[in-house]
DNA sequence: TAAAAATACTCCATAGGTATTTTAT
DNA sequence: ATAAAATACCTATGGAGTATTTTTA
């Protein structure tokens, strides 16, 4: 049995002749009689009534007509299935996010998921970069985007560099510390310094170059992972920031916080990477994910 | 994409390796390969990353697989529906039955098909032979059994003769007619007459063979297509019955009612058909039908 | 008698097998 | 290095076409 034998007798069925059926199916008659023969005789059954004129369905051939329209139609169905999921209008996405990586585009991404993409069903989690690589390694997340230096490579991994990203330190307008003509960090210490976790590799670079005070252990007082609510808090208060400019961009456009130029100028960038299962292929939806994330990892 | 191919599918995503899914399916592992391949193909999308140990199913496979299996499970339930069929333990079955013959068959073959097939659907018109070989030629009802002296023969008509059945007078046990020695026309005449609308033929042949006052319009006055209903006057009055005794035969064989023997005594048969339409296949059930029709016709 | 389905035959595309290469762990 | 999947190549079968016969209305 195959599907086009069941295409085949639902022709048959409608047009109650062998030689139109051929016809409307681009086949010739005897090809259709023959597989009509060769079905009845793997069922066994007659499933046609050949009464010159108007052929007509057997008990049996209704029976089978009936199934066969299932079948087409579930195999439609496929097909339909298979074009949405390519064409991203269904499906669903799970993705890991680092917390620089969140603060830039969490709610971006889920906004435009939300109005863009709105049956695709889009799971993002959050946390440190080791939790996000189990949750890649177990198949939780599809994907990743996680601070590079804070990733070890391994060759289960595919890791695809972002474009990187300038940092430092940010205030909200009209900060004191803004007034003055030259900022070293000695000044800058004066205030809180807000954070998220650094790495070692980063904790190094700063004390090279901007001397011991620069540890993010005596520096940073103010430290979560939470980018978004360490934003707030430099919003609100005289607090100042360290980090990725693109976590503050909206807050930077909108003029409530702007960059501290500290002396003596040293360009911190941030480096990120989009990290999934090697030799696995991914979910169409995520191409919107890809996407975007390229598009929002610049300056 | 054809069935084969969506079997294929499925045995790799189950055993997550074409080697194993190839012997499962008795295949080789490179048939098998193309085969997958050829699915991909043609939906123009990776169903399975092939990352050495363990093989997984992509988004898309995910979403064929789920598809395969409705359609695969519809196919099964479209043989077992066929098989179902031709046991007859499911379908059905519409029967036309003219007066005489739904006297013998109507109850007991409902009875039957209630016990034995519970699943068949049965439906039986029962009517006058013209009004029921409409009903044959319009498909409403699927065979009929009718009085064969009342069918016009015509080669849309598959027409099968069954046994003779004999018929005459009965009356109740226990009638005044049976305590006389011999029983004519003339004596029995004195009692009201049971029977169905008889044929122009048989009133011929009465009125040849018992002189006029044989003749139907003169000698019946109880006349219903119900013969049940008249035998159930005969047996609580004096009414004298006219037709065939396998109408009776339930009634004859409890002692409720007899045969009268008529002189001179002149055979009366009854000869019956099951008409169906030519070369049209019955219903499976319909053997059922066939099979019983012939156990009761006879005497 | 004419129209339709079945049959006879021929051909080719496809599915399967075997042998081998490539890939991945 | 080994196990698995992919590829190359060959074969056979199933499905399709053409020509013809049989059937039926």
């Amino acid at each position: 049995m195959n599907l086009a034998q069941l295409r085949h007798l639902i022709a048959v069925a409608e047009h109650q002749s062998f030689r139109k059926a051929a016809d409307a199916l681009c086949l010739t008659q005897p090809a259709l009689s023959r597989s009509i023969q060769a079905l009845e005789d793997e069922l066994q059954v007659r499933l046609i009534d050949r009464i010159g004129r108007h052929n007509t369905l057997t008990a049996y051939g209704r029976q089978v007509v009936a199934s066969a329209h299932r079948i087409l139609a579930e195999t439609a169905e496929l097909k339909r299935g298979v074009t949405l999921l390519r064409e991203g209008r269904i499906g669903n996405i799970a993705i890991g996010l680092g917390p620089t990586p969140a603060s830039i585009l969490m709610v971006p991404f889920l906004c435009e998921m939300a109005t863009r993409h709105p049956s695709v069903q889009v799971r993002i989690a959050r946390g440190a970069v080791d939790m996000l690589v189990q949750s890649l390694r177990s198949e939780v997340v599809e994907i990743i985007a996680v601070d590079r230096r804070a990733l070890r490579a391994a060759d289960d991994l595919r890791i695809e560099p972002l474009a990187a990203l300038r940092g430092g330190f940010l205030c909200r307008s009209g900060h004191p510390l803004l007034r003055q003509p030259r900022i070293e960090l000695a000044q800058l210490r004066q205030y809180p310094v807000a954070a998220m976790p650094l790495s070692d590799e980063l904790a190094r670079n700063l004390v090279a170059e901007l001397g011991p005070e620069a540890h993010p252990e005596r520096m940073v007082t103010i430290n979560s992972e939470d980018v978004s609510g360490l934003l707030d808090v430099v919003e609100a208060t005289d607090a100042v920031f360290f980090g990725i400019f693109a976590s503050a961009r909206d807050r930077i456009a909108a003029g409530r916080v702007q960059e501290i130029h500290v002396e003596p100028h040293v360009e911190r960038m941030g480096h990120y990477a989009l990290v999934s299962l090697a030799r696995r292929s991914e979910s169409p939806a995520m191409a919107f994910f890809r996407e975007f994330v390229h598009e929002r990892f610049c300056d």
